[in-house]
DNA sequence: AGTATGCATGAAAGCGCTTTCATGGTGTAC
DNA sequence: GTACACCATGAAAGCGCTTTCATGCATACT
């Protein structure tokens, strides 16, 4: 690849004007085959690569797709993040990763003024209600990740059936297992998916005639650390349970470490779901019962319907995917060889 | 953030030129304060940004990266991609992925053609000696992640110390656990770390007068799975051993799962030493003794010596950081309750 | 044959910015 | 008082591409 060869170039090379190089790159008008011949051969043999730079300054658009991440961290962002290229790749999108982290404001002003992106994937928190709403404002095409559009927006999400997965989760330790103590490990404040899973929950445990029990719910914060430290102190307090679902897979993992460090079996005497199946999940021994949440797919389901809205298709509807119960050792469904080998 | 600010808004507004604004925007030429002034009166009162593309048009560069990695996985991922974004953030650059799984080839063409990336962030074996020695034909900037240049090449590298880092792994081994026949889970084939990783292994043995034996390095393949096929069949054919030392932390939990199933005890029976210490190592169950990479600092190292090496400095040279053994259970080290109170 | 219609192509105008070069107004020196 | 620098600023030329708009040729119609 020569670093300067230009359209002129090509048009030089293959005797046409620069206008009908674009029109053969570009597909858009019809080029007698003769001619986009030519140009082809041109191209080829010049290695001409167009500038997007120059592209998206007259063309106006970037081909580029923004993802906003309030911090990089979890097992499921490799995933997430899987999906997304895969599917950008495919749309002939690229993907400019940016974090909230230290600009919660100003993202605005940054991402669509500094880099022109033709559009952007928010993921849960990494926007406020009313910085979407702003953003929204301005007519820029987004998509909400594992979240569904505050009051006053319209920009669809891509959401899993964290109600049915929660529900469902709840269900089987009941139904199966005959638990009814069942402590739940909730999501960080105001977080959408936490607030779903929770509903599911208190429904699950509705219709099995349970009743609901404030003391039952514990901070988990989708943070491993902090649901060791709840689940610890619910066993110190000599708070009654015999089951855990966790509002995600790193909770579960902490309620996990707190039992065998309290020398509570797992699931003899309590048993654990969490939610989301990380990679992290079918590892841990015990291992984990949880709730799969498709999670590449969520990735590349909210890049298509992104694109779609950058292309002006108004059928970008929000979408929610299905989640299925993964039964494994630690709710006490596992058959495998588990703990048994190791004692 | 009205959609149409432009340089002549300002111009206008301020009542000067725009190649007056240009200046006080690039700081490129000395401007008397009041002008100065009123063009950040100006630019601050109509909320302009500067297009990057018209930017990067008419002065030649994008102020994004670029990262090429094979393929989107792994634990170690994460912390990469936080360091990097982080890095390039604080330097104003923007982080462009994309995926060489598809076109290893064409990588020249699609990415510095399509995106005009300013360098290259190149993972590992994303690609291949020869694209590499020909991208740098081109003189476009760019730094390796673990591993360095290939015969010819003179990009620098960012590495980790896996050579001291296995050597000590296997000399704990040895002397702290007195073991002696020590399997080695190697990486992929031609992987940079793997091979480095594996030399370290062999030194440790010469060191202790252990002869190196081609039967106990068995294929890791950095994935679990493969790991774990190969130590169960290494079990089922009665190979003797007392310790796994695995390339990676994958491979490691692997070897974990193999014994485990096989009903062998880590870490009375084997020892198990991974290489990483991704964050899956201190959740399992027995807790993985490992080599500790700075893989966030990777990240951001990477970053600094691109924009360095972007900025015309040559003083680029590769990095080496620093690993270091973390003793956990796995190789009888860990004090905590590990495996008992499951048991 | 003469005019009308269609259509592939070329010429040229930007897109929004950086940067060179020209300009005119000071300040200094003779 | 004239001459020479010096320097802040403006005018204008691109950067490489897309996209009207105009053009000219070939075919179709009366």
């Amino acid at each position: 690849m020569q670093p300067k060869t230009t359209i002129k170039d090509v048009a030089a090379y293959a005797d046409v004007s620069i206008a009908t190089v674009s029109r053969v790159l570009n597909n858009t008008a019809f080029v007698v085959p003769e001619t986009r011949n030519k140009v082809n051969v041109a191209i080829e043999t010049l290695g001409f690569i167009p500038k997007p730079a120059a592209r998206m300054l007259a063309g106006g658009k970037t081909q580029t797709l923004g993802l906003l991440v309030p911090e990089i961290s979890g097992d499921f962002f490799v995933p997430m993040l899987r999906g997304m290229e895969q599917a950008a790749r495919e749309l002939g999108y690229d993907l400019l990763i940016q974090t909230t982290a230290y600009r919660p404001l100003d993202v605005n002003r940054r991402l669509l003024g500094s880099h022109n992106t033709d559009g952007l994937l928010l993921f849960t928190d990494s926007l406020n209600d009313e910085a979407i709403r702003a953003l929204e404002t301005t007519g820029f095409p987004a998509v909400l990740l594992y979240r569904n559009a505050p009051p006053g927006s319209l920009y669809p999400g891509v959401t899993v059936e964290n109600r049915h997965g929660a529900y469902s989760a709840v269900t089987h330790l009941v139904e199966t297992h005959g638990k009814r103590k069942i402590l739940f490990l909730e999501g960080p404040a105001g977080n959408f998916d936490g607030e779903e899973r929770k509903r599911g929950y208190r429904e699950a445990l509705e219709a099995h005639a349970i009743e609901f029990n404030r003391e039952r719910v514990l901070p988990g914060a989708f943070s491993e650390e902090c649901a060791q430290a709840a689940v610890r102190d619910a066993v110190r307090k000599r708070l009654v349970f015999d089951a855990v679902f966790a509002a995600d897979d790193e909770s579960a993992m902490g309620a996990l470490a707190a039992l065998r460090k309290e020398g509570i079996r797992v699931p003899e005497d309590v048993a654990v779901v969490g939610f989301d199946d990380t990679s992290a999940a079918s590892r841990s021994a015990p291992s984990l019962t949880t709730v799969r949440a498709p999670t590449e797919r969520v990735g590349t389901e909210a890049v298509r319907l992104l694109t779609r809205l950058i292309k002006g298709k108004k059928d970008g509807l929000s979408v929610e995917l299905p989640t299925e119960l993964i039964p494994r050792e630690s709710c006490g469904c596992g058959e495998g060889p588990g703990r048994s080998s190791v004692s």
